[in-house]
DNA sequence: ACATTAAGTGATT
DNA sequence: AATCACTTAATGT
């Protein structure tokens, strides 16, 4: 599919119109680049040089983190509206993606080029303001996923993931394995089965293969 | 019909 | 809560 200078000028329009100013919009709209990803695709991975920066318009995005020994670990999701904030560092000081970032949800987004950022700082105070808040919201999150794990049983940390993943999905029927919820919560297959087939006498959710409906 | 993959279960540490 | 070893069930070819 082929867009045009206009068609992000919408697409940011509908989406940012609160958030940027005209100016801006109009800028990155001249320079950002539209485009879509499927389900599964590898966004950056680790090491990857950063050339662009994607601001999502709608969908869903996993950012992992992944130690020597292979083992990842879940940071959190990006929605429409978020940007990859962590890799703002990497553009300015030109280092590689310590991150991996995969596409969970179909998305739509637009990439702006590594130096347009940069100027952008000095010239856009919402941009300015953008960057800022979503290291901030990045951070709130963190600090949020830090306390499950300090403080909460493997059970509620399930529970909470399920209904974090209703928020992200905008649905109750989620299609998820036991085993990929076993990755991001870092146990293994057997006790996440277990701990779902509890939830689901509780009468809090119900299981399918490839599925579950989180009962409201 | 067969192979593959997801999920369930009892026993052990 | 993790691991093993195995079973059962759903799905793809």
């Amino acid at each position: 599919m082929q867009y045009d200078v206009k068609f992000i000028k919408d697409q940011l329009t509908a989406h940012f119109k609160n958030v940027f100013e005209k100016g801006l919009i109009n800028e990155i709209s001249k320079n950002g680049i539209y485009k879509t990803y499927e389900k599964g695709e590898m966004l950056i991975d680790i090491g990857d040089e950063m050339t662009h920066i994607p601001l999502i318009l709608n969908g869903l995005i996993k950012v992992l983190r992944e130690d020597q020994h292979e083992d990842e670990i879940l940071l959190y999701f990006l929605e429409e509206g978020d940007t990859c904030a962590i890799s703002f560092v990497n553009c300015i000081n030109q280092s590689k993606s310590m991150f991996r970032v995969s596409v969970e949800e179909d998305t739509e987004c637009v990439l702006f080029p590594v130096d347009k950022i940069e100027e952008w700082i000095t010239k856009y105070k919402t941009w300015r303001i953008f960057i800022i808040d979503s290291y901030h919201n990045r951070l709130l999150e963190l600090g949020d996923a830090i306390r499950s794990l300090a403080f909460l049983k493997l059970d509620d940390r399930v529970y909470k993931y399920l209904a974090k993943q209703v928020d992200l999905k905008h649905s109750g029927k989620l299609s998820i394995t036991h085993q990929e919820i076993a990755n991001d919560l870092h146990t293994s297959r057997v006790v996440v089965s277990r701990l779902l087939k509890a939830l689901e006498h509780e009468g809090k959710i119900k299981l399918g293969r490839n599925k579950i409906d989180v009962l409201v």
